[in-house]
DNA sequence: CTGAAAGCGCTTACAG
DNA sequence: CTGAAAGCGCTTACAG
């Protein structure tokens, strides 16, 4: 017999057929389970719960009974008495840049394996919504948090921290609070590219990068200007340029700087959004200009040149913050750690590109 | 004072101070800040949530508590009682594919303009996968759930769409049950791509796609064929190709049908995996062979030459689901639905290639 | 092997 | 304006 025929045996002093969908539509209950199966509750909940300690008639009984109503657990209710969610947050930049898809992914992954689920949210950049994300997943009680800060206050975490709630940085550092942190090698990366350009020749170096507010950004600076003064040369203000990553800005920043008497021959990016628009502008320059990308990009190696950059492993973060959220639930007391993670320098043309005269 | 300074203050009778976190470590509740301000409950409850009816000078009783407390709402426990979740569920296919980062970024911000949180997992193409992970959605009760689905089945859903979980499929139909469906035109895109080769002077056209259980994989077959057939172009089996699109088959599979006495003399590849890896087949030929490409890419315009895709516009995707999600949970009673949206062919020079002698 | 009672942390429906 | 009681749907801790 069909399960929907069935649906009228549902006590009748359960929530009214009103459209609007309050009490999770009309759902039937363990102890619409435990009427129709004639046991008591705690049985139902045995059985649901593959406990053992209940006869195989019962058990069967039980099971008819839970198919008949087409009853699911409610976890919502389970997770209140129990007091883990099985469930983990995180907030990142924005979902749609392919950055973070794989650390996504990754992420996602672990917390599968720790029979988790993953709340995903996007700060786009906002401390604020960064904030207020965060919160609401605290709210919600998720068991730990993966957060790819925006702001750099985060003291406002500090109470649930306490609480217990289990907390990873990851790809930027936490902001007045000490607390876990994954990040790739920034400084190291960036150096070891521009470190390769001058290898290759170039003096007059560019540098465009992210908003100076955000701690991957000023580390790849930091690597560039290490590198630059390695090599013994000194750094031209008008060669750096910091700030958002649109478009339009950013090519800007780069016609700037590879025009006027002395233009620069290389460019150092920040990040994959300021690598692409400067592929961009590269490609409507009449001479070569060598460029090196900090992250790698989907058909870097089919462009003409095949684009140079410094890849960091996205899914590896992820992972590793993942596995450390999940190390910490486990209750060994662990004491904040600084993970990093080194880049790779690839090779691909334009880094090898050598100065035009 | 600060605040961990007050955490004497709690019952001596909660939980004690276990190291692993039971009870979501030891937090405060809405119990202890009413006995802590020396209130009711429901006033407590009242300030909590802003309802009126509470005077200046009790509201700040309360919320000195709360401060001192370090209190959070439990949204777990709220949610038990009120019944929706205000969280929704999204089940893709692969989080790290850049097709799904803007379309689960599209779901998110309307989720959040409704003060939902989004809960994502992907199903790795595996539909027992896809089960597994939709229907724990449902047991944590998530309001409503946006599934790209990787099964062709889904009678499994029909108990939880009955009590009330909105359910809206994206990208591909729900199988063997009735439900809202967003599609992009794949018949429609694909025939056009194909068309636009056929313009171009070819008849001899490969085409490689994904699995044969795959809707999208199917249509964008239909497609092909049905403009062949408006050419008068009888087509060969050599000429198509579908399965898993892994690197090693794809590239098999194009260098089979650019090869031997009668090659093909342009390509239409079925997804954007698949257009990346005949890019670098094509690139690999002495001779120039047409590719027109589903999905868009990054850079796609930069490679030479450009390469013509048929663009899917994957965030008005996931944007038209979710608000379609919305409206079910508005109440009204919608009747199932099927959203075409229709794809856009963008020339950058691939598509273009004449045929080589 | 089985189940009644209490409780998780809130909100609802009342009553004062 | 304020709060005590009941209840959301489960699990825990017992007792039989």
């Amino acid at each position: 017999m069909p399960e929907t025929a069935r649906r009228e045996d549902r006590p009748a002093d359960r929530a009214p057929d009103r459209a609007s969908g309050t009490r999770y539509g009309n759902r039937p209950t363990m102890k619409d389970v435990a009427a129709r199966a004639g046991v008591g509750l705690k049985t139902v909940s045995r059985v649901v719960n593959g406990e053992p300690g209940v006869t195989a008639d019962t058990e069967r009984r039980v099971q008819e009974a839970i198919e008949a109503l087409g009853f699911r657990r409610n976890d919502s209710a389970r997770v209140l008495r129990k007091g883990r969610t099985a469930s983990i947050g995180l907030v990142l930049e924005d979902l749609a840049d392919p950055f973070y898809g794989p650390l996504s992914r990754a992420v996602e992954e672990v917390a599968r394996a720790h029979g988790a689920l993953l709340i995903n949210g996007s700060s786009a950049e906002d401390p604020d919504r960064e904030q207020e994300l965060a919160l609401a997943l605290c709210a919600r009680r998720v068991d730990g948090l993966v957060i790819i800060p925006a702001g750099d206050d985060h003291r406002y975490l500090e109470p649930e921290i306490k609480a217990g709630v289990a907390t990873v940085f990851v790809d930027r550092p936490a902001g007045r609070i000490d607390a876990d942190v994954v990040l790739s090698d920034n400084f190291g990366g960036a150096r070891d590219g521009v470190a390769h350009l001058i290898a290759h020749g170039h003096r007059r170096i560019g540098f465009i990068g992210d908003m100076p507010r955000i701690h991957t950004a000023i580390e790849r600076l930091r690597g560039y200007r290490a590198a630059m003064e390695d090599a013994g040369i000194a750094v031209e203000d008008s060669w750096m340029s910091l700030g958002v990553t649109d478009p339009e800005r950013v090519r800007r920043a780069a016609e700037e700087m590879l025009s006027g008497p002395d233009p620069v021959t290389a460019v150092f990016t920040g990040n994959n959004r300021v690598t692409v628009t400067v592929i961009r502008v590269l490609a409507g320059l009449p001479r070569p200009v060598a460029l090196v990308g900090f992250d790698d990009l989907e058909l870097a190696d089919l462009l003409q040149p095949g684009v140079t950059v410094v890849a960091q492993d996205a899914a590896a973060l992820g992972r590793t913050a993942a596995e450390r959220l999940f190390r910490q639930l486990d209750g060994t007391h662990l004491s904040p750690e600084r993970i990093e993670l080194p880049t790779r320098l690839v090779q691909r043309g334009s880094g090898e590109v050598p100065p035009s005269a």
